[in-house]
DNA sequence: GTGATCCGCCGAATTAAATTCGGCGCCTTC
DNA sequence: GAAGGCGCCGAATTTAATTCGGCGGATCAC
């Protein structure tokens, strides 16, 4: 993971289709350089995949909401489940498994307030497991675009 | 937005870097008109983009934050500039804007509790506009990685 | 210091893909 | 029933991906 792998994964990051002699005319440095690079990236689990990235509204997908979850009890196989079958839902685009006093962040969308409503009272309201849950809408989701990565730790001199 | 044109997105979302060849032969249509097809999605805006996905650990951020903020005054402009600063800093991973108790979640990473701290300190406790945030660390985040279109609202039978 | 070895980079040759474009067929409209 | 428009197709062309033999610098043993 030196400087050239960095400005690899830093532009495919932008634009994924990017190809790959475009990229290696960026970076100075041969198209087949190029290519190598970017297939031990991809062997490494450095790049994991590529993803188109799709308008929510043209998914007639216009609401947005976080639905802060507790469940009990907080055993792993439960856990587990939960993660699993509210991943599958269509409507659930991440969930995020946290510490502190909620359990789950899990981030929906549906066609409107009405929808959403009813994935609450059909998929939430029903499940055993789901001791409370609040849901809160979300205005705007904004992702930053390109991920570099940090330094690594260093000790202070003291 | 037909049937075919939600297969494109489809298989997209899964592989964004799929040839036009392959994606045509696996819809049985021809290539051009897979192109031409994939091209206007493009246009419409309905594909956004396309995203290489990179490991957060080969990035050195191992740890995962939430950061629940609130912010005062909730003026237009106030709200705009957290945004936009926030977004900029380079452990931010994405700014979810709220409806609700919580004006902002911020999902942030660092390479480990001591530079989360760190950051949190130089970015969150110094800036006057921010009255209150809440950490909770993210012990996984899980992505649905296809989001297909939802059906559209239709007017119940009552 | 010197020779051997390894590793990564390069560039030409080959294979495969993207792109263009003229034409065909179907559906709509009058 | 004829005219027009639209979308799809497939061959031809352009461009890109992939392969592979060789070069050169760095490393290591002696």
């Amino acid at each position: 993971m030196d400087e050239l792998d960095s400005a690899i994964v830093h532009h495919l990051q932008l634009d994924g289709r990017l190809s790959n002699r475009a990229l290696a005319e960026k970076l100075g440095i041969a198209p087949s350089t190029c290519l190598e690079r970017t297939r031990l990236l991809h062997r490494r689990g450095i790049i994991q995949g590529y993803r188109a990235q799709v308008s929510l509204s043209a998914l007639n997908r216009s609401v947005q909401a976080m639905v802060a979850t507790q469940i009990r009890p907080l055993r792993r196989d439960v856990v587990a489940a939960f993660e699993k079958s509210v991943t599958q839902l269509p409507e659930v685009v991440s969930v995020y498994t946290m510490a502190g006093s909620d359990d789950f962040l899990v981030h929906v969308t549906a066609q409107d307030i009405d929808h959403l409503h009813a994935f609450l009272l059909d998929h939430f309201t029903e499940r055993r497991e789901i001791i409370s849950f609040r849901t809160s809408i979300i205005y705007q989701h904004l992702t930053n675009p390109v991920l570099g990565p940090l330094p690594p730790t260093t000790e202070q001199r003291p």
